[in-house]
DNA sequence: TGCGTTCTCTGAAGCGCTTAAGACATTCTG
DNA sequence: CAGAATGTCTTAAGCGCTTCAGAGAACGCA
């Protein structure tokens, strides 16, 4: 009819057209019980007929104050963040979980503070935010508490008012320690992700380490060290890799691998850093497990692909998600916080390790 | 000052608390130049003590017309989805470039129809929707266009109006398969990515495959069986392998390897796909590339990690991702779609691939 | 028949913000 | 010093929807 391109229309156009109130359209399509059927069909009809898709979801939401969205905030970007397999499968129990809600995710790539920048969760569309292992201090962590969004923490500090859950990071990396220790290792080497929001890479003293403004790094860390230090074990080199690309990794296992006094052991952050690490060994031909022992951390998907398989501490990742989303809902539905959960860890031993070599 | 637990302050309040009008207050948190510096800092001052953080995201989206988000339609799960380096990577790029102007990823992962359900579409909160890789007649698409959101394609058939952006997939696929052949190959099978949007998984004829409800499956595909043909080989044996997972794509190799003629060369429809397929070989015993040689498609980050390194048909999928992100920056910004842009590939020979054993 | 229910539908007040247009005062031009 | 230009702030009209509180009509029961 109208020749000219015409703005979309709006449930009053609807309304209009069927000569009814503005309510009843609305009614048409959020609850069918309160018209006859016979006017509801009649409604629909006439949406079709001007292209009406139904309700503009931004109104809606200003209306209802659901915006039936979920901020993810990530340190890393995108793709970093994938790589890794333990986010991913994380992100897709979580994603799953709160779907039942008919909550979709937002994803709020990290920036250069640890975290994604606080004016993209000051204007994120979004009912609440889940913050998984953000620097310490994250402007996005405050941000979130400007606007007093509800938050789930993963893997990160306890923050007052959030649901949290983690991980015994500690108790993983103290297992991981022990086994090699009883294998009679005493020459290691740890390799460890990235630990100040700057990039950086390269030698660091476990002091330095200690520092890192990542929770699990820190708690994996002092896991390692310390159990070494009760078997009078000191010094251990750490080596930081930066960036999260595998050639990264295997460089800075390399250097732990070259250095003097070469570990017979290495112990990783994480599964991806162990993988790393077991090609930096090929590199060089040294046979794992008989000349260098890796262990992991995580126990992903891949670490049992690998040869040999990999030695590693196994965290519930699906279950961490999960629970992580059931937190979520939880908020959502304006209950309180439960106390912090910590799930617990399983040394897995395979074949990337064994006894110290003489 | 007041006991019980206040509602969010809004724009209005602060306006009260500093005696000047809302628009004063609005301008001041997005038009610094139309007010005074000292007016606007007591405005910021008053919010500060009154805890306003800012606008509300979707208040302001209904005003505006903006919601800064971008809907990221995917035909799997989180998980499975990432897993594949293909996708996070082209993610990644596209998260990357559309951030520029402020936009955030909103992901819709899919449901059981090739893309995700239509009434989350219809519910998304954004401005643009990217589609990649679902089933021709996702019902996801429809809801996009009833919607008339601006629509981005990625490695699909053209939709009137959308932009879109695609690989030569029937391109590379030949060329894979012209290696093989010119390495004197003539015993085939060919490993398939899920094709139909009801999980199955086994053999299937060519024919059926060629139905497949995604684009790339059946252009990668179709590229395979007609290059063979034309060197007389045909009835090559297909096999799908369901869902994504690295044991599911092992066992569907093998089933390939176990075949009575056993093949002497793998086209695999991706690099997890060759992944696994060596896997299976290895298993078997089978040594690649003496007496089976495989071939991926992508060439991701692990095709040159494995041993032997995948012979792959190379796509710049970070350049892919860039390209859907300006894309969706010129549809937001009212300009028409340009034409559909299709990338090339490249074939990459590296260790996987050789001579046919006699 | 009278009165309380139930069923349909409407009126109107928001949800919290942006922005065009304009009022008023101050500063610049020549 | 008149008139134009500029700077500062306000008024008011939306953006498109949900939902509470009814208004009428039709129905059931005793």
């Amino acid at each position: 009819m109208a020749s000219t391109r015409r703005r979309h229309p709006t449930l009053d156009d609807v309304a209009d057209e069927v000569g009814v109130s503005r309510t009843t359209v609305s009614n048409a399509f959020n609850r069918p019980d309160q018209l006859s059927t016979a006017l509801r069909e009649e409604v629909l009809r006439a949406a079709k007929r001007l292209g009406y898709a139904g309700p503009d979801p931004v109104a809606r939401s200003l209306a209802t104050r659901r915006v039936g969205a979920i901020a993810f905030m990530l340190d890393t970007g995108v793709s970093a963040a994938f790589s890794d397999p333990a986010l991913s499968i994380t992100l897709d129990a979580l994603a799953a979980e709160v779907d039942r809600e008919g909550h979709a995710l937002l994803l709020l790539p990290g920036g250069d503070h640890g975290g994604p920048p606080a004016d993209r969760v000051l204007n994120a569309q979004a009912d609440l935010a889940v913050a998984y292992s953000l620097a310490d201090g994250a402007p996005a962590l405050r941000a979130v508490r400007d606007r007093s969004l509800p938050l789930v923490v993963i893997d990160q500090p306890y923050v007052p008012g959030a649901a949290r859950v983690s991980t015994d990071d500690r108790g993983g990396a103290v297992a991981a320690a022990r086994h090699l220790l009883d294998l009679g290792h005493r020459r290691f080497g740890i390799l460890s992700a990235q630990c100040l929001s700057e990039p950086r890479g390269g030698p660091m003293t476990a002091e330095e380490a200690a520092k890192s403004m990542f929770r699990d790094n820190r708690e994996r860390l002092t896991g390692y060290v310390d159990t070494l230090a009760t078997a009078g074990v000191t010094g251990v080199p750490v080596w930081e890799t930066s960036g999260t690309s595998r050639e990264q990794a295997q460089q800075a296992a390399g250097k732990l691998l070259d250095a003097d006094r070469r570990p017979t052991a290495l112990l990783c952050m994480s599964d991806e850093l162990a993988l790393s690490a077991l090609a930096a060994a090929r590199q060089r031909g040294l046979s794992v497990p008989d000349e260098l022992s890796v262990v992991g951390f995580d126990d992903t998907p891949p670490a049992s692909w690998a040869e040999p398989a990999l030695t590693t501490v196994r965290q519930d990742l699906q279950r961490k998600g999960r629970l992580a989303g059931e937190l979520a809902l939880r908020l959502l539905a304006g209950r309180k916080a439960p106390p912090p959960v910590t799930l617990p860890v399983e040394l897995v031993v395979r074949g990337s390790t064994g006894p110290a070599p003489d």
